[in-house]
DNA sequence: GTCGGTGCAAATGCTTTGCATTGAT
DNA sequence: ATCAATGCAAAGCATTTGCACCGAC
């Protein structure tokens, strides 16, 4: 574990995993080794991911899961509200951590599939503000701004 | 074709179509029967369409297509500006026509998937204004705020 | 007449599921 | 001890592709 890999998980792991178990002991789900070892990975991913990326970097560090468990996981997580879906392309599912962070939006170019991320507060503050008008409590979100950019 | 049908046709297939032709004719793609019906079924649907009711909807109204030809379609006019994909959940593919529409942006249920539509000026103009600043150019914008519903 | 378009059926690839075994509480 | 979790292989399902025939330009 390098120094980098250590700051992350002495500041992020172990509240990330407490939410976690947490929400796993109001479903009267169990916390395996299975669980927190994908927990872990993800964090260490630090930004988007997906299942066939977080798998393969999983068994690169010589802890292997199956994709029914990876996948399973993922949902638990989802509905724990540690991880968002986000639209990237049509492809393969993608994910991001939202538990504590920021989001991560971006603009795509829809002829180039070219994408620069970024991170706006205002929009937290009119997502914020337009849940409150409903009476809804915002987890996080997704905004994707399809364009054109000048080659 | 009902009175709401026709107007609808009249007030936005016209310029929907050039819109489709002329890129076609850019790409040396051709403008046929099958594409114009697709193009008209997307109009008729009126918001957010998955490719699976979209082709039932054609079958019912006499104009079948084959799957191959639909996606083929919903891929020209993606590339051409005139719908979107959009995040929804992780199943099919949601498009919705973005070409002189208001974009549809929703809060959705982390629980129960139950969803509340808006459209919010206010993230029109932050995202103009972000385009703005990479000097790219704005066609269209998916925005899901993740929540979790009062019950 | 020339290419691109179409439908069909088969293939692809991400994700889910059934089932026998393993493990957390 | 119990009941959920895991891994594997098989199934599901939206989307894509190969190919022979058809049709717009």
């Amino acid at each position: 574990m390098d120094n980098n890999e250590q700051l992350i998980f002495g500041d992020v792991m172990a509240p990330l995993c407490s939410v976690f178990r947490r929400y796993l002991r109001s479903q009267d789900l169990k916390y395996t080794s299975e669980r927190a070892d994908i927990l872990n990975a993800i964090i260490a991913e630090d930004g988007l991911f997906e299942a066939d990326s977080l798998m393969d970097r999983m068994r690169d560090n010589d802890h292997r899961v199956s994709k029914a468990t990876l996948y399973r996981t993922v949902k638990l997580l989802r509905d724990s509200g540690i991880i968002q879906e986000v639209t990237v392309d049509g492809n393969q599912t993608h994910y991001q951590l939202i538990y504590g962070r920021k989001p991560i939006d971006a603009i795509v170019c829809m002829r180039t599939g070219k994408r620069i991320e970024f991170s706006s507060d205002e929009i937290i503050s009119v997502r914020n503000k337009i849940c409150k008008e409903h009476g809804w409590d915002p987890a996080g979100h997704s905004f994707l701004i399809y364009a054109m950019s000048p080659e």
